[in-house]
DNA sequence: CTTTTACAATAGTTATAATTATGGTTTTGG
DNA sequence: CCAAAACCATAATTATAACTATTGTAAAAG
């Protein structure tokens, strides 16, 4: 078989299918608890050889399954971490947005609210400490094209619960301006969280302050 | 020979080697122009297929080289990859060093310290979108562990020599503190130029505005 | 208890990426 | 212009990741 397999030529750089949606949902408890399994393995496998180096293979070895079983699944590395990246982003979503229903965007003094942003900023991080590979996975949600999908669409739907709520306080900017800017700070709220988890050596709480006191101060003088 | 391939059974999950050295510098004109073929090249298909597909063998057919070509300058893809990393860092280095040896930081009002950074901030995207691939190198500076060790120090560096600037006006926080505070504001600004390059429907010019006035006030209001 | 469905293992195939031994060609220094 | 060094191609090998056809086993429905 190895003497034509050179001989395929191929013109241009082919796309290889990568659809990431779930072949098929457990049903059985034996098989929750290999989905499960399955997801909790390539989290420490993450920690262990990274991003680059993880395969459907070596989740399989390492979670004592056999592809077949994995596949049955995922069809692909990819929809694992998209899983990961999923529930990760959905536990982080579920922190903010349960912030804000309990006016965490209403407080009285510009002290106050620096602190309650904080304690949203620690309650996330802690939230992504959680489980195994969650570090990776922030990485991947960033260099993934498929996970960067689910990112930006977490962090959207998110800075628009934002605006909704810095308007109803009746802030003075207008809806679509409040939009921009709660976009930004999402983002920068997601990027010291990545600097605290990568960076354990830096001090963590007071990123957090900082980060907190640039985002009020911001806020307090947005116009137009 | 596929009989006993199956045969090897490994205890752990093996390392492979991954030194990033470059094994040998180009010394001929035709060995540079190769050279540099190899990372432009790397750099387009970086454009093309992503951080995933990439492959020396794809960057050899691409290049119209053959793999001993491209191994005698490069161990691996990661070694090409760090080449960009280095450069692009490099470009963006001396980009912000050159701002606060004009006095970037020196501004008088508080209007021309924003206005200043923004200068700073798009001068940087414009280097950064200057060669082919940078997205993706950006990406990869988060996502590779070697990779994150260049952007680190940069930031690092960067990071520094502000403090210095900084300090060198006058300004009543301790250097340990600014260094702190520059080394935050530095993540961030890498974080609104990813943001503005990766969303290009976003209006750039307003996230560094935004950015640069949360920086500005940030300095003014840092005490300690 | 039997049938049906869901589940998972055996044992591979295929595809592709990484890497190199060898030998020929170009360039440069003497 | 000749020898030595640098350079690059031919043509593969090796390694590994992705994926699956088939068959057997456990669980649930009746």
């Amino acid at each position: 078989m190895s003497t034509q397999s050179k001989a395929r030529s191929r013109k241009t750089v082919e796309k290889r299918k990568v659809a990431t949606e779930a072949k098929q949902q457990p049903q059985q408890t034996r098989a929750q608890d290999t989905y499960e399994l399955i997801l909790k393995t390539t989290g420490q496998l993450l920690d262990e050889v990274g991003l680059e180096r993880l395969s459907t293979n070596l989740v399989c070895k390492r979670a004592g399954l056999t592809p077949p079983a994995l596949y049955r699944y995922f069809p692909n590395k990819y929809a694992i971490l998209r899983e990961l990246g999923d529930r990760l982003m959905a536990r982080q979503d579920e922190a903010v947005l349960q912030w804000i229903d309990e006016g965490g965007l209403q407080s009285a003094s510009h002290e106050e609210a620096v602190a309650s942003n904080v304690r949203l900023q620690e309650r996330v991080n802690d939230i992504t400490r959680q489980f195994p590979g969650n570090i990776f996975v922030l990485r991947a949600l960033r260099a993934i094209p498929l996970l960067r999908e689910v990112r930006i669409a977490s962090r959207d739907m998110v800075a628009e619960r934002m605006a909704d709520a810095i308007a109803a306080t009746g802030h003075k900017a207008s809806r679509e301006r409040l939009l921009e800017a709660a976009c930004l700070t999402t983002e920068l709220m997601y990027s010291g969280m990545e600097m605290v988890l990568e960076e354990p050596s830096r001090d963590g709480h007071r990123i957090c302050v900082d980060l907190a006191r640039m985002m009020v101060t911001y806020y307090d003088q947005l116009e137009s």
